[in-house]
DNA sequence: TATCTGTAAAGTGTCGACAGTTTTAAAACC
DNA sequence: GGTTTTAAAACTGTCGACACTTTACAGATA
């Protein structure tokens, strides 16, 4: 993924343990490595990274706000279920700040983009799994709301892709998809979405967005 | 503030000290005691706030991800500075979450709703200082999206609000306010905003909270 | 006076320890 | 067999320690 604005101006993380454990943690939950629900102790953990509780503890505490694990009253920490309820949440979330990003990437658009996003949906066309599907249509969210400049958007849509991908885990679980076919639906969306985007038109991107991701609450309780 | 939806369904925080310290540090930072850019040494802290480093630590994690403090790549930490750049991400993040939960929050509005932001609007006209009217709106819009029932919302909104506090209360310093006389602007937005709600019309009030945050942008480079 | 330099002070990252609490599991009892 | 009691194991919250790094500052140099 050669991606044009793969690396918009953020801050260097600090390079430390606990930010390696956070980022092996967090891949570890949203790839159904732990399942939900699951209990994670900090020695265990400890043991697993071959490090002391100091670092596994910060690491907790930064998955505990990105909304992957949840504390207990009595401090014991288990990986995030997510509901039915919760997808409802994350989507209308994702569709606030997505639909917003959306209007706003309108404002540097270039060519470079339009290629990459038209790169990614052709693969979508070709995709052979909803696992492979899925990574194209989040790289492409995650691009469109990249390009919106705004990076305090970006920040507050990470937790919910993290969310969003280990519920997709859940998902995969659960369905045998032998004979996938990728939805005629969504690529029309996202086409749609990119007309509008390369047509610098930021009020119809907008809407693009907003409805295409509220669709996928269409037979939601 | 006896508001009828003071406490939602939110999960108890941990009880223990570094979340004692959290909130603390977060107030004294949103009230300016500390100044923005000015250094938080963890030993420091410890002696302030009478404990030892780790709860500190964890204190400081977690307002690194509210927005409120830095670590540069030495570790070191620092009250965040928020500028012009950072004043306009805020209030384009606060748009799109906040107008989203405007339009969710017809799906269960009640006449306590009505009745309470109606008191709120009435206070905001007899303010007699920008730090009293900031409140005031703070308050109103903390309750519109807390009313959207999407608990996700409110934890993304947070921060911003936070932020956003944090903001006025630099402003607040530069600007003599003695002669303060509440913005016509804002409170009919306000009144128009309430009127959508009660109505029950959904994209109404969506589109109302957009614009009226939005506004705040109008001079903006 | 202004700049460089080396040393002392202060700060971060990580660790192991310990008290107090919660969970687990075995033992006792009906 | 099923329920209650009890003891052991495990876990969290907090602390102080230590190595290593960064910063601050006094003194030397020009």
């Amino acid at each position: 993924m050669a991606s044009p604005r793969s690396q918009p101006l953020r801050r260097a993380p600090r390079n430390n343990r606990a930010t390696t454990v956070h980022l092996r943690l967090r891949k570890e939950i949203v790839s159904g490595h732990f399942p939900q629900g699951s209990a994670l102790a900090e020695p265990v953990l400890a043991e697993h990274f071959h490090t002391s509780r100091a670092p596994i503890r910060e690491a907790l505490i930064a998955l505990e706000r990105e909304g992957l694990v949840t504390f207990e009253k009595t401090g014991r920490t288990r990986v995030r279920t997510i509901g039915a309820k919760d997808f409802r949440e994350i989507m209308e979330a994702r569709a606030a700040l997505e639909s917003m990003a959306a209007g706003l990437a309108n404002r540097n658009w270039t060519e470079a983009d339009t290629e990459f996003v038209t790169k990614n949906i052709e693969e979508q066309t070709k995709s052979r799994s909803l696992a492979e599907l899925s990574r194209l249509d989040i790289d492409l969210h995650h691009y469109v709301v990249t390009c919106s400049g705004n990076l305090r958007l970006l920040q507050l849509w990470e937790p919910l892709r993290w969310q969003w991908e280990a519920h997709l885990v859940e998902i995969y679980r659960r369905q045998k998809n032998d004979d996938f076919i990728p939805e005629k639906e969504t690529i029309k969306a996202h086409k749609h979405l990119l007309e509008a985007l390369a047509n610098g038109t930021p009020s119809e991107a907008s809407e693009a967005m907003m409805n295409h991701i509220l669709f996928n609450l269409r037979w939601a309780k």
